[in-house]
DNA sequence: AGCACGCCGACT
DNA sequence: GTCGGCGTGCTC
């Protein structure tokens, strides 16, 4: 007897065995999709672990039903990848199932009729009708020009048909007359005349023409024409060298280079390189929507060689895609660019994994399980591989670079401005003062509008800063301090004025706004602090003339809204751009000679322990919009708080300085990377029973680690969509057994949800949060 | 996650 | 008298 152990994409721990039937022997291998009975569910797909002997005890076995020969084949690495982050993340195997093979899991099933044996060594994925399109050429009876010559003569009666069939012999160029005859696509061929299709229908029946169907692709090819791979300068090339130099000791080396020294020449290169070598390379992005740039860039160079991957495609094109990143034939793809779920992908040999924009947080998922920080997974996914990891970024997250000065990770510092272009000047605008000398006007200091007005009569274009969507994000009643809240959410309402709407930016419920307050029935409602929204409606009437633009969330969402904003931008049909971190991201416009922020209070007391590291980031990242080609840019900081530690180190521009407070701040209070966190979020539709729940995990834990464990306290936003939310944060110190902890933390969490009367809280786990 | 079983409130 | 609410339990 023959069992199987397999993974079924369900929230459940463990894994399940079933009886492999004689039949089905041959298909049945790690990596393989099979189809099998669940519970009451008649149909469940599953992958395979691992095959054995050994009878499980205490059950009896079911059967597995069938193997789709249509299936995906996860590699070895893969489960073992897959196996990892289960551990790690502290989820289940089904969790990172679903997370690895979206949609594909629909596709394997539904087929199944398909003939041709599944051929074990790849991991082609069918399931799914490739494209197809009718190629048409000459029939090869017609072999000749004399034969040729009476086929025009017969054609004399069916002037559309001798139409066609010129057409074709002009397109396809009627020298070197002999077969094979070149194809071309149908397409090509009734472009012109709008019902080519009986007259076409003819010329194949009568032998003429002949069709033939071709697979070709539903993904964009590379379009452009191919680019040469520039030069490195001087700076560069002593970057690679370094680079490389570090790989032979270290498997993850931090390249700390500052925006505009040009970073991606140095990654094309050494993708270049290990392509040569006949290795991938995978090249993580944060959110791909924000670097369409770097894209182009190098789909020129790596033309069809190189693939985008993102949770937009539609399932056909997602398999098309695992095809060709599985296949290494003349299809095959040698470089992936995608955001983290590509770590998924069913790569042959990866030999390098760029992670560039390293300190982004959009790397760590934070919904559906697994909640996983995708540069620390492709670390792993790496070494899995044998593989080497670049981290790239301009401002390096507090946790890398700790790494790299201890010498757990390799450092390379490209500290040389790209063209020389000078760093711009920073200028601080203090609203206090302002506000107190009653000199602000509405949202601007005067600093930033003499900046601006500067700035536009010089023909620059100005970039506004501003880390909040909406017009408003409250509204209260003057009179007796009424604020409109979500009924859903423990938050208040944003003003969106386009829609004419309050709209709540966690569960996304909108209303009508209150003409009246609903409380103590004044007029006394009014606006308070503002998006970018409002930021665009007050500069129209600041700088009436000029042509201002937003780019935020809202904006975006329209399709192609988004390319459209940046390549008006880029060509200079707009003026002042006003946006969220959205502008902040890969974008390089040439003109740009100013850039203000607008509110750098919130991003300075944010209530995190991040807030102070992210807001250096955010802010050093919007600067480097700033100046390009050759002109300073200027920078000007709204803050209540100008002598604010930060901000001092922004103006010095010493991101080590920084660096180090940080890392004083993250030892005082024991946190990353001193310790180890493990957050647990608890979730509730009533609040006593999630207090309940909460305190008992915590009291439990705590009897185990003691002072580690910190709450349960209710977070910054205690209710989303009807349901309570409260944390327990375990703080584990370095050298201690993280994954003896991660043990105990889930038996207790599941003799919690055991416990009577609990079963409605949901717990999770999120580990390494951000 | 599904799905079924089981025990208490307002309706054809 | 029943339909249906969701709390509980189980799934190889």
């Amino acid at each position: 007897m023959i069992y199987a152990d397999l993974i079924l994409p369900l929230p459940l721990p463990g894994i399940f065995t079933y009886l492999v039937p004689e039949e089905l022997k041959e298909g049945v291998m790690p990596g393989r999709l099979v189809m099998v009975p669940f519970g009451k569910k008649k149909i469940y797909p599953a992958i395979v672990k691992s095959v054995h002997k050994k009878r499980p005890e205490g059950y009896e076995t079911r059967e597995i039903l069938s193997v789709p020969d249509t299936g995906p084949l996860v590699s070895e690495v893969q489960l073992r990848f897959w196996e990892w982050m289960t551990a790690y993340y502290m989820c289940t195997p089904g969790e990172v199932m679903k997370a690895a093979l979206p949609g594909l899991l629909r596709a394997g099933g539904q087929t199944g009729a398909s003939s041709d044996t599944a051929n074990p060594g790849r991991s082609r994925l069918a399931g799914y009708k490739p494209r197809t399109e009718t190629f048409l050429c000459l029939h090869p009876s017609v072999s000749t020009g004399e034969k040729l010559n009476e086929v025009l003569e017969k054609l004399k009666k069916a002037p559309v048909q001798l139409e066609l069939l010129t057409s074709y012999l002009q397109i396809t160029g009627t020298a070197g007359f002999s077969p094979p005859f070149p194809e071309i696509p149908k397409s090509r061929l009734t472009a012109g005349s709008k019902s080519a299709r009986s007259p076409l229908k003819a010329l194949i029946d009568k032998k003429i023409l002949t069709p033939s169907l071709h697979e070709i692709s539903r993904l964009p090819g590379s379009g452009g024409e191919k680019k040469e791979i520039s030069s490195l300068n001087l700076y560069q090339s002593a970057a690679i060298d370094s680079i490389r130099e570090q790989f032979t000791e270290k498997d993850v080396v931090l390249l700390n280079g500052i925006t505009s020294a040009g970073k991606t020449e140095i990654y094309i290169h050494l993708i270049s390189e290990e392509i040569r070598k006949g290795r991938q390379v995978l090249y993580l992005l944060p959110e791909i929507a924000l670097t369409a740039q770097i894209i182009t860039r190098l789909k020129n160079i790596f033309g069809d060689k190189a693939g985008v991957y993102h949770s937009k495609f539609s399932d056909p094109e997602r398999v098309e895609i695992w095809n060709r990143v599985a296949g290494n034939g003349e299809n095959g793809y040698s470089l992936i660019l995608g955001v983290r779920s590509s770590l998924f992908l069913p790569f042959r040999e990866i030999g390098l994994i760029i992670v560039d924009e390293e300190h982004e947080n959009t790397f760590k998922q934070f919904d559906p399980a697994p909640r996983y920080h995708a540069r620390d997974a492709a670390v792993m996914l790496a070494s899995m591989h044998g593989a080497k990891t670049l981290l790239g970024t301009a401002t390096p997250s507090v946790e890398s670079m700790y790494n790299a000065l201890s010498g757990k990770y390799g450092l390379v510092n490209l500290t040389k401005r790209y063209l020389d272009i000078e760093l711009p000047e920073i200028i601080i605008a203090d609203t206090r003062e302002a506000r107190k000398k009653k000199k602000m006007k509405s949202l601007f200091t005067p600093q930033l509008l003499d900046a601006m007005e500067e700035a536009l009569e010089r023909g620059g274009q100005v970039i506004l800063f501003q880390n909040r969507r909406g017009y408003a994000p409250f509204i209260e009643c003057a009179d007796c301090g009424w604020i409109p809240h979500c009924d859903h959410c423990d938050v208040s309402m944003t003003y969106h004025k386009g829609f004419k709407q309050l709209v709540c930016h966690y569960c996304g419920a909108s209303r009508q706004p209150d003409v009246s307050c609903p409380d103590c029935g004044g007029n006394g409602l009014q606006t308070r602090g503002f998006g970018t929204e409002k930021i665009e409606d007050e500069v129209s009437i600041f700088f009436p003339g000029a042509r201002v633009a937003r780019l935020d969330l809202d904006a975006a969402r329209k399709k192609r809204a988004h390319e459209r904003i940046i390549s008006d931008f880029e060509a200079g049909r707009t003026d002042i751009l006003a946006g969220t971190q959205m502008i902040a991201k890969g974008l390089d416009f040439g003109r740009v000679s100013l850039v203000g922020i607008l509110n750098a209070d919130n991003l300075l007391f944010f209530p995190d322990f991040r807030a102070h590291e992210r807001s250096f980031q955010l802010m050093a990242q919007v600067s480097g919009r700033a100046g390009r080609k050759g002109k300073r840019g200027r920078v000007v900081i709204q803050t209540g708080f100008p002598g604010h530690q930060v901000i001092r180190n922004l103006i010095a521009n010493d991101f080590e300085k920084n660096f180090r407070e940080q890392l004083a701040e993250r030892r005082q209070f024991r946190y990353p990377p001193y310790v180890r966190l493990i957050r647990i979020i608890l979730k509730a539709g009533r609040k006593k029973l999630l207090e309940k729940a909460a305190s008992s995990l915590a009291d439990s834990l705590r009897s185990r680690f003691g002072n580690r464990v910190l709450g349960p306290e209710y977070p910054f936003v205690s209710r989303v969509q009807n349901r309570y939310i409260m944390n327990i944060l375990m703080k584990i110190e370095k050298g201690a057994s993280l994954s003896g902890a991660k043990k105990i933390i889930t038996g207790e969490i599941s003799r919690l949800q055991s416990a009577p009367g609990l079963s409605s809280v949901t717990v999770a786990a999120d580990v390494d949060p951000v």
